[in-house]
DNA sequence: TTACAAAAACTAATCGTATTAGTTATAATA
DNA sequence: TATTATAACTAATACGATTAGTTTTTGTAA
């Protein structure tokens, strides 16, 4: 029927690791169509815009990360599982700083389909925290917990934000440490109330 | 010597405005220009461009920040300054979503003067941290655990991020008191083996 | 009071990327 | 082999950032 050059598939996946090499302030069409050999106006025939690509790159993102995490809790359960997750989503986030980046700026559009790319990660977090003593409300409380520490501390550590020389490592245990001993109190604190 | 309409602080700070209300994204020369009715071009007697702007009204968030921090801390001590502060930054960042984002994203650039902004944001909290009883590197830690926490959690309120229904102000406040109790564990550990 | 000079503001022009309009080429299918 | 859907192309447009060069203003000093 028409030329099998391009598809979007292509487009992501070039795009996602061109976004981590040149960043996402840096990232245009025109890049990414040389890259595949083809003049910029062709990539419209696959997506509507750059906006769109951002979109698509954020959802590929998360999606990857989703994949990421469930496969750093096989096999471990409790806090272990927290902390394992809560490495996966660290690691990945400092191996695609640009992608990462489009993952928390594009995070905002909320339809169908960001709802479907995050829910599956979050069901993911939701399925470790409730095998923990602890109500319902308060594991999807602990989960923004986890995803503001995780979000914030990432995006520090990927734009060097850290001036003081001490190890960015022995921050991240710390604060895991911390954050798993406060949820620690709390589950006591809960099942003393009931 | 010469005309005397603008100065750099009139374009930072109705920058600074403009950008809370029009975002990271849509803000731009020509817009700032026109709303201090100028051509874009005049701007540049300024500012060397775009990013320059950006950079500065960076430095502009952050030491605005800084005060708020340090007039929440005022005739409070220990944790209850922790949380105070915690919560001035939490709300400044609200009140301010596109001068926050200018501040996540610009933090990058590592110079003296991105420094001197953010050194004295550094030192209150060192100062609140140092008064409990843990170690230097300890209190340095603690800092980065409460920066990541407080900037991805924020950036998360501004982005419409938390799709759950569940109050937002309770997440805050839970999460605020797991980071606490997970600090006043890491003191007694310490205070047990010094 | 008046001429000067520094610096700000202006107009005009350039550059780069996104996007759109309209044309050409390709490949599956009838 | 002819058709046709569609992808890729060329050409053109739009818009903002930036630069070059000109004009205007205003404090200072003769």
């Amino acid at each position: 029927m028409a030329r099998n050059g391009l598809d979007i598939n292509m487009i992501i996946s070039r795009g996602a690791q061109l976004v981590n090499e040149v960043g996402l302030e840096n990232i245009t069409l025109k890049m990414i169509a040389e890259d595949l050999g083809v003049k910029t106006p062709s990539l419209y025939n696959h997506i509507t815009g750059l906006e769109e690509l951002k979109m698509q790159l954020m959802l590929y993102g998360w999606k990857q990360m989703e994949q990421r995490i469930m496969q750093s809790v096989i096999g471990v359960s409790g806090y272990d599982a927290i902390r394992a997750g809560c490495y996966a989503f660290y690691e990945y986030a400092i191996e695609n700083p640009g992608l990462f980046n489009v993952m928390l700026w594009y995070n905002k559009f909320q339809n169908e389909e960001t709802m479907e790319a995050t829910s599956g990660l979050f069901s993911v977090l939701f399925k470790i925290t409730s095998s923990l003593n602890i109500s319902e409300e308060n594991c999807n409380h602990i989960i923004r917990t986890l995803r503001g520490f995780l979000e914030g501390f990432s995006l520090l550590v990927n734009n060097e934000s850290f001036g003081n020389p001490i190890s960015i490592a022995e921050s991240f245990e710390l604060s895991i440490n911390i954050i798993i001993e406060g949820i620690k109190t709390l589950e006591e604190i809960q099942g003393g109330i009931e």
